[in-house]
DNA sequence: TAAAAACATTGATCTATATCAATATTATGG
DNA sequence: CCATAATATTGATATAGATCAATGTTTTTA
């Protein structure tokens, strides 16, 4: 079974406002805001209170707990997605993680009172949320077992695999992304990172010119993946 | 920041079903089933066809994903609680990640068609669930953010801690974990926590009788388990 | 209760990967 | 466009923890 799938790019359907009435959704677009995030800059911060839950609509962002200098990324959310949703549980009024845009981004702050009370009023979008917490918590889970389990080729062709099936749905894209948050990413030191893209293009598995990565063999690197 | 809390072992309050109706909760009880496990005996297999979510009854048991030969323990139950809510996603029939009893276990075996019918139906029954979903996210974040960033000290202490809170509620307890067992949980090998039980006991943090395990220094393994 | 199997312990190695240090390259603000 | 900072690269070294191997102990089973 491949471990690839749904790793470390959250890309849930999130239908969930499609379940909505008109006057629901109506009501949803009057208690939100939409505003714009530079690259680098902090969207959530874990331990803040969690007044509004987060849709991403332009940007990439990435979603991470902290403990004093040390950080575990938990996703990478593409636009489309949710933020926050575990900030739902009763009782939980703060955010149980941190998101910070890593370019320039776009988010709509729903108010999380109002999402609440759609919850209750409407089965149907329940459900869809609960679909929604199901697929993050199984992405999740996915990625907890391939930073555990995996050594660091497996962990890097892991990364590059979603890298480029689900955020630039290419082969060949343009990695706007340190060296150092790569590794991040991968779960590993940033001379780790470097070694190992240097054996990658020895072996012709990947072409670097600069910033710009072409996946030049799909299929040995999602073996490098499963395997190692 | 702590990281214990919540970190190995699920103890979510699980009061979804207290918000169902008399009627629906008439409805649940018949469609409901109640099995006794021994000790091993696997309750749920990833992948396999999900018909039901389970409410753990009595017993102790472990959640986890496979892959191959490596698994990777995602939590334990302890009676109160529910597995198998991220299959309530729409589209998603199977389950994904497998479940076994440590020990003699009893579970419900509720039908996941009238589970899913009555979060359309009931609104409050629907926010507690996803209650739950979100207290699962941050417990298996806290794990996760434990196994990678913590060294192998702290996260036995860590372990220990977990058990004797939330499973045992003692600082003394009769262990019938194997040292494998043991091992799984903490993401480490059988000999090495063998070794770091050895350090631990001859630095006076625990007491060891065979199965039995006394915590003798709470505050210092909390630090151990905080720093290292 | 004897034999077999499972589990626990100890010591000796091996290795993946972090860390440290020095230098090269690229980006950025005045 | 130069200066300075940030980032990338390379090599050398250190180490946490795995793995291997051998032995002792407990539990199970026949």
């Amino acid at each position: 079974m491949a471990v690839r799938t749904s790793c470390t790019v959250a890309d849930n359907h999130c239908k969930c406002f499609e379940a909505l009435t008109e006057e629901q959704t109506a009501l949803l677009e009057k208690k939100q805001v939409t505003v714009e995030y530079n690259k680098g800059e902090i969207i959530a911060k874990h331990g803040s209170f969690a007044s509004h839950v987060i849709f991403v609509c332009e940007g990439l962002v990435k979603v991470y707990i902290e403990h004093g200098k040390e950080i575990l990324i938990l996703k990478i959310i593409s636009p489309g997605n949710l933020i926050g949703l575990s900030s739902l549980t009763e009782g939980e009024d703060t955010f149980q993680y941190s998101a910070a845009a890593y370019q320039r981004s776009i988010a709509k702050l729903i108010d999380i009172t109002t999402f609440k009370h759609l919850i209750r009023e409407n089965g149907l979008f329940a459900s869809r949320v609960i679909s929604i917490l199901g697929e993050n918590s199984n992405q999740i889970n996915n990625r907890f077992f391939c930073l555990t389990h995996r050594q660091s080729y497996g962990r890097l062709a892991n990364l590059l695999l979603c890298l480029s099936e689900r955020v630039f749905k290419s082969e060949q894209f343009e990695l706007d992304l340190t060296r150092k948050e790569l590794a991040e990413l991968a779960g590993m030191s940033t001379e780790n990172v470097i070694r190992i893209l240097k054996k990658f293009q020895e072996d012709d598995l990947i072409i670097l010119k600069g910033k710009n990565i072409e996946l030049h063999n799909i299929d040995a690197m999602q073996r490098i993946c499963d395997l190692g």
